[in-house]
DNA sequence: GAGGGGATACTCGGATAGGACGTGTCCGAGTTTGATTGG
DNA sequence: CCAATCAAACTCGGACACGTCCTATCCGAGTATCCCCTC
C-alpha cells in the first residue's frame, strides 16, 4: 500500500510544466534530467497524462509536452487518478458494495483524503 | 496502490472477535470459515495482529485467539498499521523529508485519512 | 531565390526483463486439553 | 481411585510456489522542423 514512484514523477513533472509554462513544449529529456529518471521511462508516464487529457504532446523537432487546458483547475487528485486509476483503495467482501459496515468506513476515510487532494491545486505551489 | 486483502481479512476478523467476544478463545478454523479463507493463511494474518499487541493467542486444545486489552480503544488505524506498516504512503525526492512542497501536500492528505481511521473504533460497529 | 530532399530531433507504442510484493499452501514442531489405561 | 501416558486439537514459524504489478530499458516507427543542395 504505497503510491508508486511514477506518481511522484508525474506530480513533479506537472508542477514543473505549470510553474515554467512556456509557449513552446518541453522535451522529455529536459524533464527527465531534472529528476534523474531515464527519458524513456518518463515518456511512459507522460503518455498516461496525455490520455487523461492533462497534457498534450507535440511530435517532431522542437516537440515535447505542454499543459493542456486551464492550469488553475489541475488538482493533485487529477494526476493521481491518471496514474493510479480511479478504483477504490479498498475492496471488500468479494463482489463489491454490499452493506458492509467496514467497507463504508474505509470508503469515507478515503474520501476524506481525496477531498484534500482535490482542493489542492498545483498552481498554488507554483509561485 | 490498494489495500491488501489481508487487511480486509484482518478487519473482519477483529470485528468478529470484538462483537462476539467470548471468554474462551476462538479457533482459526472457525474464523476462516466465516470469510472463506484458508485457515493457514489467516493464521499468518493473525500472527501480525498478535505482534502488534491487538490479540493474544492460546496454544493447545481449545486454544485460539482472543482480543487483548481494551476493546473500546481499538481503531481501524491500529489494524491497518499492523498489516500495512506505519511508513508513509508517499515517498518523495529520494532520501526523504526535505522541503518538498509536493511531499507536504501528500502528507497532510494522508493524515486527513488517518485521522478518520483513528477516530473510528471497531466497537462502534459491533452493536 | 525558390522548391525539394535529406538529416535531425523528438514523440509513440510494443516487447522485454528483472525484482519486489501479495497471496496462498505445505509441513514440521511445540503445547495444551482430555481421555484412556494400568497400578 | 489416582496418576501416568497417549492421542487429539490447536497454534507457531519457516520454506516454498505462483501470479501480478512496478520499474526500467531497448528498439523500431512515425512525424515535424531545419538546413542544404539543386535548379
Amino acid at each position: 500500500m504505497k503510491y508508486s514512484k511514477a506518481t511522484n514523477y508525474a506530480l513533479h513533472t506537472m508542477l514543473y510544466l505549470i510553474a515554467i509554462a512556456p509557449d513552446r513544449p518541453v522535451g522529455v529529456q529536459q524533464l527527465a534530467e531534472k529528476q534523474g529518471v531515464s527519458p524513456t521511462y518518463l515518456s511512459k508516464i507522460l503518455t498516461k497524462l496525455v490520455k487523461a487529457g492533462l497534457v498534450e504532446s507535440a511530435s517532431g523537432a522542437n516537440g515535447g509536452y505542454r499543459v493542456k487546458g486551464k492550469k488553475e483547475d489541475i488538482s493533485f487528485l487529477d494526476i493521481i487518478h491518471a496514474l493510479e486509476g480511479t478504483t477504490s483503495l479498498f475492496e471488500c467482501c468479494g463482489s463489491g458494495d454490499e452493506r458492509c459496515v467496514i467497507h463504508q468506513v474505509m470508503l469515507s476515510a478515503e474520501e476524506a483524503m481525496e477531498q484534500h487532494l482535490k482542493n489542492t491545486k498545483l498552481i498554488d505551489l507554483a509561485k
